[in-house]
Order: C-alpha cells, then structure tokens, then sequence
DNA sequence: ACCTGCGGCTAATGACATTAGCTTTTAAGG
DNA sequence: CCTTAAAAGCTAATGTCATTAGCCGCAGGT
C-alpha cells in the first residue's frame, strides 16, 4: 500500500480548502482525513490537532489574504486604491470564506506567533492606501480601524447572507466605498478638523 | 424530590446568560443542565436540541437589542441619534457577546421564524434614525448597509480583542460616529450627489 | 382517591477528537 | 545490495458531547 506522501503544508491547504467548501465550522477531522485519503489518526503525524490545524490554515489564509490586498493596491493611490483594495477584500472573502472565518477565530498564541506578521501585512496595506489621503498622523489610527470594521463588516454580513436582497449589493458597497472616499478626503490634515 | 419548574423561557434565558459567560462556543448542553440544576437530556423536554436552543437565544437576545437601540435612539435625532444608539450598541454587545454571538449564528427558518420580526425590530430602529439625515430615498439602503457593517465590524473586532491596544478604543469609535456623522450630513438629498 | 400527562432520570447510541501502540514504507549509509 | 531507524500509516481504545428511548413519580384536575 503506498503512502499518501502529506506533510504539514499539504495538510493545511487541504484544509484550507476543504474549509471553505464546508465553512470552518463543517471542518472535521474526519471528513479532512477522507479527503486525503487517510484514516483521521494519520492527520496527527502533521499537526497537532484540530485547534493547531486552524491556527495553520489562518496563517496560510492571512497570508494569501496580504497578497491579494497588496497587489490590488500596488500601482494606485487615493481613491483608487481604496476601491481596488476592498473590491479585492470583498472577492477574496467571497470566494474563501472558510479561509476568511479562520483567520477571524484564530488567536495569537506568543509573540513568535507567524499569524502576527501575516497580520501585520495586512494592516500595512491598508496603512500604506490611507497615507495617500495626507490625515492627520494621530487620525490614522481611527481611520485604519474605521476601514477595517467597515469593510469586515460589510463582508462578514455578505458572507452570511445576512443583507436582504432588496437592493443590489454590490451598488451598497460601491456608495459605500465612495463615502469613506468623500470623508477621507474631508479629513485631510490641511482641511477643517472634525468637530 | 422537588422539581426544578423549568419551562422554554426559563431554559433560554438560562441559556443566554451562560453563554454571554462562556461564549456561544462554550455553550453546551451539559453545562447549561448543570446550571439548571437537572441532568442533560432534561433539557429536551424543553427545548428540542441545541440548534433550537440557540436559535430561542438569538430571538430573545435580538430582542433585547433592539429595546436598547430603540430606547436610546427615541427622543433624538440627527447626530444625536445617531451617537446614542451606536454607544448604546457598543455597550450592549460587550456587556452580551454571547447573545450578541447567537444573534449573529442563527439563520432564518421560515416566513413565521420570530426571528425575522426582531430582526426588522432593530432595522427599524436604525431606519428612524438615518431619516432625521433626509437622504435621497434611494440612496437609504445604502446608508443603512453601510451603517451596520460599519457598527457590526467595530463590536465583533473589539470583542473578539483584535484592535492593538496602542491606540485608545473609545477614542477610535467616537472618531467613526464624527466621520459617519460627517458623511451623512453631506449626503442629505438637498446637497450635491456623490460622484 | 384516581388517572393522566408533564418533567425528570438512567441507560444507550453515535459522532468527534485525541492518544497509545503496532507495522510498514522509505531513504540514507555502510 | 543490506541494514536500520525515523517517518507515516493503521487499528483499537478513551473521553466528551448531543441526542434518543424508555421508565417513573409528582401535580393537578375529576
């Protein structure tokens, strides 16, 4: 009988992808392992349960997520990279939400954690978009924060279904998108403060 | 051997409140019983299993959240309005993550599920407050996507701790309501459209 | 007092995750 | 080639949950 041949990155991505066909919440052992074609104790030869099987797969998922954000962004500035960055975000999601979901619930675990840089290049995408609307140096944090529920928001909601299918979706996002635009604008550091 | 005298209401709002202890993930029906004082399959008389449970939780929580929305709201308007229900929102959610959690996770069932009226509860209550910004009536949907995409991603990102704690969290929120409010503002159907 | 149904209990089942311990492949070195 | 040891699978067993079946007694209405 001739071996699988799995280790731990080929574990994850089956993961990963088995993940988003299932939701993170459908991911078993057992149903990964089928997968693979291996019995469920195999999977433990690769990681170290269930929990360790999540917190790889975010780091994967974050990883792949900084990639997509970059490249959007890469090249534009301002209003342009806004859009490009979240209609990136929105695809990604849409098409990984079991990735999206496990890079949600995954937790540090030590500052040696690698799901901390993949979180940092994520964050230094979005940072990077927001200096080409000249804030305030003390508002940028408020306005990366604001970007960042906005548009996880907006895609967790998505992602679950949870809009009424009244209006067109994806109309709400680009009048979403022209909003943060307009008030970014609105507070660059040689316009009037807020207040 | 006396009773315990449970009954629907008894068993989920036992369950609301453990859950907002232990998270909806720590949620289990064995530690609920215990709770309760009863064994485990006790529970089954009063509710028909643990998606049932939470889907109750979620109807109750749901409606609780929208009394806490509905009673800030009333009696203001405009900015005003809008401050005290977003607040309102915010304390709710970190005071109730586990209703709030239930909330989120449970799917409509059908065209009589209480969810639904609960959940046009707390629509209606946000579709109140965007009138007092006389947007143009079609641009509304958008306005109330945006808004609770935005107020749902700011609760779950500061209760799941994901905001670095360098930068003050109040400060950020308020920094939101002043950008929303702003924005808004510019939107009122007697200003220029955007674009 | 009776009897009926509701609410609680014990026991059993089945899905999972996880661990222990055995076997076989594989690949590296003599 | 042949040996050998670690790596990678497997079976069997354990423990935790949710859930179901089926029994029993208390409570309230007749």
């Amino acid at each position: 009988m001739p071996r699988a041949g799995l280790d731990q990155a080929a574990v994850t991505a089956a993961g990963a992808a088995l993940a988003d066909e299932v939701g993170l919440n459908g991911l078993s052992m057992g149903l990964l392992a089928e997968r693979l074609g291996v019995r469920t104790p195999s999977l433990y030869k690769h990681v170290a349960g269930q929990a360790d099987l999540i917190h790889r797969i975010a780091v994967l998922s974050l990883n792949e997520f900084a990639d997509a954000i970059r490249d959007a962004i890469q090249g534009r500035a301002g209003r342009d990279a806004l859009v490009a960055g979240a209609h990136a975000m929105r695809r990604w999601v849409l098409e990984h939400p079991g990735r999206y979901a496990a890079g949600n619930a995954a937790a540090v675990t030590g500052s040696d954690d690698p799901l901390l840089p993949a979180i940092q290049r994520v964050l230094a995408s979005w940072t990077a978009m927001l200096h080409g609307y000249h804030l305030d140096p003390g508002k940028e944090i408020h306005a990366l924060r604001m970007l960042r529920s906005i548009l996880h928001g907006f895609a967790t909601l998505e992602a679950a279904g949870s809009f009424q299918i009244a209006a067109d979706i994806g109309e709400s996002f680009t009048w979403m998108l022209d909003f943060i635009d307009h008030g970014l604008n609105a507070n660059q550091s040689d316009s009037l403060t807020t207040r």
